[in-house]
DNA sequence: TCTGGGGTCCTAGGACCC
DNA sequence: TCTGGGGTCCTAGGACCC
């Protein structure tokens, strides 16, 4: 059996821990850029406001109706991740974390015989230990572990193991509600007459594979108590590094939009030396602000413009990286547009160290500068992002028109110094 | 009218996840 | 006026190889 362990409104809950007058209030959490909801209490679920509806939308009623909203503060969510995951490691050696709010545990054999008591166990104890709310779902395979998890938060105790026939469960269960089933799916499921997730296990896989490709096919398998599920682990390397942000306010200027690009860059570029990898490439792009973009998809496809740097060599350095990505960045940038957004996406990844494939043609320099950006991450590390940056990021003392925007940023209480919470 | 068989690599687009 | 960011996998099609 697996088991799926999974924290309630998890960047809430990571507020309501350092903060418990948010207790019993209708919350959200806002994505970056204080733009939309993210993440949301039961209280504000409540209210009937769908994830994803716009700030500005609900401002007006942090009066009215006592709502309260907070910037992501991903520092401290990351934080308590890590420590429900050290604490579900002190129960179950096979913990296999998923997202930062979700691990997948395979109990021990002397759990089987009782998985709603060691449910109940685990749950408590990260209760306790780190003071994180969670659901529990056991069942043969991930996806049916997903489903047993959502009854699971439904229930007093929070668990919910699978009965050896889910049949009843699957009829009760909408198929686009199922894991691997997203929002383009159930209109193509409801043509094959496809309603409910039992409706889902039963089809036969020819029919499966038309509408959702070899991917749905395995989801239905999963269904069936067969696993299939092949994914990699979370901290494994990724394939690719990027960095984006939308803009606190639209880039007029031409130094916006190249310190924003080479800003975003440098971020980019640590994240690549804390795995050890090397970048081949990287694409560079902004996005313009239009007027009417949220109402077609296809004009905010339309509004994005790109252009793809090839680095001489594989590079770690953010030197090497700015030499190329700076002119990409100036060329972008046409005089008398509107930038709502940049970004950039780092490719062609390989592992520092191992062979490197050298050019025929360009001369290969060595990676000299790999103690220089050791030292720079330390530095940024120990006392803040930004703390020791590249000219042309852009000058430090002044406050960039294209930073974010985080009106209600909660303290970082449980991995800086400054900010732990004072006992009066 | 009629033109092999077996591959690789790359890219773009679509779908999904949290 | 104001709507996030960071990923993955699969597929089809094109270009190329012998």
């Amino acid at each position: 059996m697996i088991g799926l362990v999974d924290g309630n409104n998890f960047y809430v809950s990571c507020e309501r821990v350092f903060n418990r007058k948010l207790l019993g209030k209708p919350v959200a959490v806002l994505s970056n850029n204080d733009g939309c909801c993210v993440a949301m209490s039961p209280e504000f679920k409540a209210l009937g406001i769908p994830r994803g509806t716009p700030y500005f939308q609900l401002k007006h009623r942090e009066k009215t109706d006592g709502l309260v909203f907070l910037s992501s503060n991903y520092e401290l969510y990351g934080d308590l991740s890590r420590r429900v995951q050290e604490v579900l490691r002190t129960e179950v050696v096979d913990v296999e974390q998923y997202s930062i709010d979700e691990a997948f545990v395979y109990p021990p054999s002397w759990a089987e015989k009782d998985l709603l008591s060691f449910g109940r166990r685990l749950r408590q104890k990260v209760y306790r230990w780190v003071g994180i709310p969670c659901g529990v779902g056991f069942a043969p395979t991930k996806t049916l572990a997903k489903i047993a998890n959502h009854i699971g938060k439904k229930r007093p105790d929070g668990v919910f193991v699978m009965p050896e026939d889910p049949t009843p469960v699957l009829a009760d269960l909408p198929a686009g509600e199922v894991w691997g089933v997203g929002r383009r799916l159930p209109a193509k499921l409801r043509a094959e007459r496809i309603h409910t997730a039992l409706d889902l296990r039963d089809a036969p896989d020819d029919v499966l594979r038309s509408v959702g490709g070899v991917t749905l096919v395995r989801t239905a398998a999963e269904l069936r108590g067969v696993s299939c599920n092949q994914d990699r682990a979370y901290d494994a390397d990724p394939d690719s590094v990027s960095c984006s942000r939308c803009f606190g306010e639209p880039v007029t200027t031409r130094a916006g939009i190249v310190e924003s690009v080479a800003s975003f860059t440098a971020q980019a570029a640590t994240k690549l030396r804390k795995h050890r990898l090397l970048a081949s490439g990287c694409n560079v792009y902004v996005q313009v602000a239009s007027p009417g973009m949220f109402e077609s998809w296809n004009d905010i496809d339309s509004s994005f413009v790109g252009r793809t740097v090839v680095f001489p060599n594989p590079t770690d350095a953010t030197n090497e990286m700015l030499e190329a990505v700076t002119p990409v960045a100036e060329a972008l940038f046409v005089e008398g547009c509107r930038y709502r957004k940049a970004g950039v996406v780092f490719f062609g990844l390989e592992k520092a160290g191992s062979a490197r494939q050298l050019d025929l043609f360009t001369e290969t320099k060595p990676l000299e500068s790999s103690k220089l950006y050791a030292a720079i991450d330390a530095l940024n590390a120990r006392y803040g992002k930004g703390t020791l940056v590249s000219a042309s990021q852009g000058l430090a003392t002044v406050e960039p028109s294209w930073k974010m925007r985080r009106e209600h940023l909660s303290r970082r209480a449980s991995t800086n110094w400054s900010e732990l919470m004072t006992v009066r």
